[in-house]
DNA sequence: CTAACCGTGACGTAGCGTCACCGTTC
DNA sequence: GGAACGGTGACGCTACGTCACGGTTA
C-alpha cells in the first residue's frame, strides 16, 4: 500500500509517516521500483500501535523504546505519565483560577490586568508587609478582583492586612458578598469571625440578610459582631441576642450601645428593657450590674423605672451603680 | 543595571532577556561604552510586566501587543485564554482517565498496554459490533481494565455486547466490584438492573453483600434478580422477597425455583411454605395458583400438607392444579 | 500528455538551554 | 594578568505544517 492510502486509512499525515520512517519508528517493508514507500499489513498494524501509545501521551522516542526494547517495561513509565499529567492538571487549574479572577475584575485595559495579577501574586505571599502594600496600592485601581479579596480576608490572620483588605473590599461593593457568605458557612469559627467582620462593612439588604443568619451562629464572637452590626442598622431582630450578650458579658459594652441605638424607637425600648430585666431576674449580681449599665444607654421612662427598681437591689454594688446611673441621667 | 544583575533580581535568565531584546519586547534603554546592555528602572518594570502577563498564559507576541498596542483590549483575549485553558484541562483529564485505566489493568508488557488502549477506544465506539469484537479479543489478554469494563457494562444497552462484557468481567474477579456497587446506587433503574445482572456473575461474600443490599431496591426487576441469585447461593434472607415475587407474579417461575433450592434445608422449608400460604390467604385465585406452582418446587411434608389444603380450594382451577402437582409429586 | 501521486530537503513554529568564541571590566 | 562578566551567533529540542523542485504512475 502506498503512503497516500495508508495516510487516509490511518488518519496519520504523509508528513508524519515519512517522519516515522526517518526516525526508524515505522519503516515500510519495501519500495516500488520507482522508489515509492510500500507498506505491508504488518507495517500498518505497527502504525496503529504507535498511534495507540501516543494517545497515552508517550513521546515518539518513548513509543520507539516501548515497541522495540524488550527490557523497557510499562509500569514505571505509565506511573510517570500519570504523575506528569497530574502536575499539568494542577498547573492548568491554577492558571484557570487566575484567569477567572482577572476576568471577574473586569479590566478595561492591560494596566488593570497587570494590577490584578500583581495583587493576586502578592496576596499569596507569606510576607505580611508585601500583602499589605499590594492591597493598598491596588485599591486605587478601577478594577478589583472582589472574590479573591474576599477569600484573602477570610484567610488573613494579620489584623493590619485584614483591615487593608476590608478597605479595598469596601469599594468593590456587593460583588464580594457570595464569597463572604461562603465564609460564613465555614466550619472554622476563625473564618466565620472574619467573614462577619467583613460583611459588617457592606451596605444593603443582602448584607443585612447575611448578618441575620449569623445571629444564629454557634460562635459567641460571631453572634456578637452580627448583633452589634444589626443594631447599628436599626434591625430590632438583633435585640434578643444583644440582651443575651449583655447578660453573658460577651462584648457587653458594644452590645449595650447597640441596644441604645435600637431603643431610639420608643416602642422597641419598652421591650428591650423588659427583656433586660427579665434575664437578670434570678441571675448573679454581676449580671444585674451589666444589665444596669446597659439600661444606662437606653432612653425613655421604661429604662428609668427599671433603674429605680435596681437602685433598691439587694446587692449593694448593683444598687449603687443604678443610683449613679440615675444621677448622671437626670442631674 | 547590567544584564546579570537584572537576571538575578527578576528571575529571568540572561538568555531570555537577550531574547526579549531581539524580539523588541524589552529593549534596554542604553548600552555602556563597551556595548553592554544597560537596563533602566523603567526597563525593569517592563520586565516584571512581561512576566506578569506570561503567568496568564499569554505568548510573547501577545504580551508585546498587550503592552504596546493601545487598541488591543484585554477582554477578548482573556476570554479566549479561559476557553483554551478549559479545553486543555478537559484533554488532560481524559488522558489521566485513560492512563489510570491502563495502570489499573496492571500490564506486564507493552502488548498488554496496547490491548487495553484499543479496548478502551473501542468501548467508546458507537458501533456495537466493534465494541463486541474488541471485548472478545481483549478478554483473552492477561490484563484487563476491570473498572472500565464495569462502567461499560452499566451503560451497555445491546444485550450481546453486555454479555461479552460480563464474560470478560468474570475473569477480572472482584476488581470490578466497586464500580458495579456504584452502579447499584445509580438513580436510573436501567443501570441498577445491569449492575445486579453483573454482580450475579461474581462469586464471594462481597458480591453476596451487594446482592443483599439490592434486595431492598425499589425496582421489581432488580429485586427479583437479586433474590433469585441469592437463592442460588443458599442465602435464606432472600426468601421473603422471593415469596413476594411469586405472589406478585414477577419472574415467579425463577423465584419458585430459587425457593426450591433454599428449601433443601428442611428447617427453612417450613418457614417458606408458611410464608407462601400466608400471602395467599386473602388473595385472588391467580395468586393462589402461583403459590401452588411454587409449592411444587418445595420438598418436604409441609409443602405436601399445604398442597393438600389447596386441593380443596374454593377456586376450581386452584384445586385442580394442586391435585395435579400432588400426583406428580407422589405417583 | 496530464493529473494525481510520490520523493527528498529545507524552513518555520515557541521558548527556551547550552556552547563556542571573543571582548570588557575591575 | 586573571576572574567574572558581557556580546553575538548558532544548534538542539518536539511534533509537526508547508513549500519547492523534481520524478513516477495510470
Amino acid at each position: 500500500m502506498l503512503i497516500g492510502e495508508v495516510s487516509r486509512r490511518s488518519g496519520v499525515s504523509t508528513r508524519m509517516l515519512r517522519h516515522y520512517d526517518s526516525l526508524g519508528l515505522v519503516r515500510p517493508t519495501g519500495r516500488t521500483s520507482g522508489g515509492y514507500r510500500e507498506y505491508s499489513d504488518e507495517d500498518i498494524r505497527r502504525i496503529f500501535h504507535v498511534e495507540s501509545l501516543r494517545t497515552l501521551g508517550l513521546s515518539l522516542s518513548e513509543v520507539q523504546r516501548a515497541l522495540d526494547d524488550p527490557a523497557f517495561s510499562p509500569s514505571a513509565l505509565v506511573g510517570d505519565l500519570v504523575a506528569q499529567t497530574l502536575r499539568r492538571l494542577a498547573r492548568e487549574e491554577e492558571l484557570l483560577a487566575r484567569l477567572r479572577r482577572v476576568e471577574a475584575a473586569g479590566p478595561t485595559g492591560w494596566e488593570d490586568v497587570l494590577q490584578t495579577v500583581m495583587l493576586l501574586r502578592a496576596l499569596g505571599s507569606t510576607d505580611a508587609l508585601e500583602r499589605q502594600q499590594a492591597v493598598l496600592s491596588a485599591a486605587s485601581t478601577a478594577s478589583l478582583p472582589a472574590e479573591a479579596l474576599a477569600e484573602s480576608v477570610l484567610a488573613e490572620s494579620e489584623t493590619n492586612v485584614a483591615g487593608a483588605l476590608r478597605w479595598a473590599l469596601a469599594r468593590t461593593g456587593r460583588d464580594a458578598l457570595p464569597a463572604i457568605a461562603a465564609g460564613l458557612g465555614s466550619s472554622q469559627p476563625e473564618v466565620r469571625r472574619r467573614a462577619v467582620e467583613t460583611v459588617t462593612d457592606v451596605e444593603g439588604e443582602e448584607a443585612t440578610a447575611l448578618l441575620l443568619d449569623a445571629l444564629a451562629d454557634l460562635d459567641d464572637v460571631v453572634r456578637s459582631r452580627a448583633a452589634v452590626a444589626l443594631g447599628a442598622r436599626g434591625v430590632s431582630d438583633a435585640a434578643p441576642v444583644l440582651v443575651d450578650l449583655v447578660a453573658a458579658g460577651i462584648g457587653d459594652v458594644e452590645a449595650a450601645e447597640a441596644l441604645g441605638r435600637l431603643a431610639v424607637h420608643l416602642a422597641v425600648a419598652g421591650e428591650i428593657v423588659a427583656a433586660l430585666v427579665g434575664t437578670s431576674a434570678d441571675a448573679e449580681p454581676v449580671v444585674r450590674r451589666r444589665v444596669v449599665q446597659a439600661l444606662a444607654e437606653i432612653p425613655g421612662s421604661a429604662a428609668r423605672e427599671a433603674l429605680e427598681t435596681f437602685s433598691h437591689d439587694d446587692d449593694g454594688a448593683v444598687a449603687l451603680t443604678a443610683r449613679a446611673v440615675l444621677r448622671r441621667r437626670d442631674p
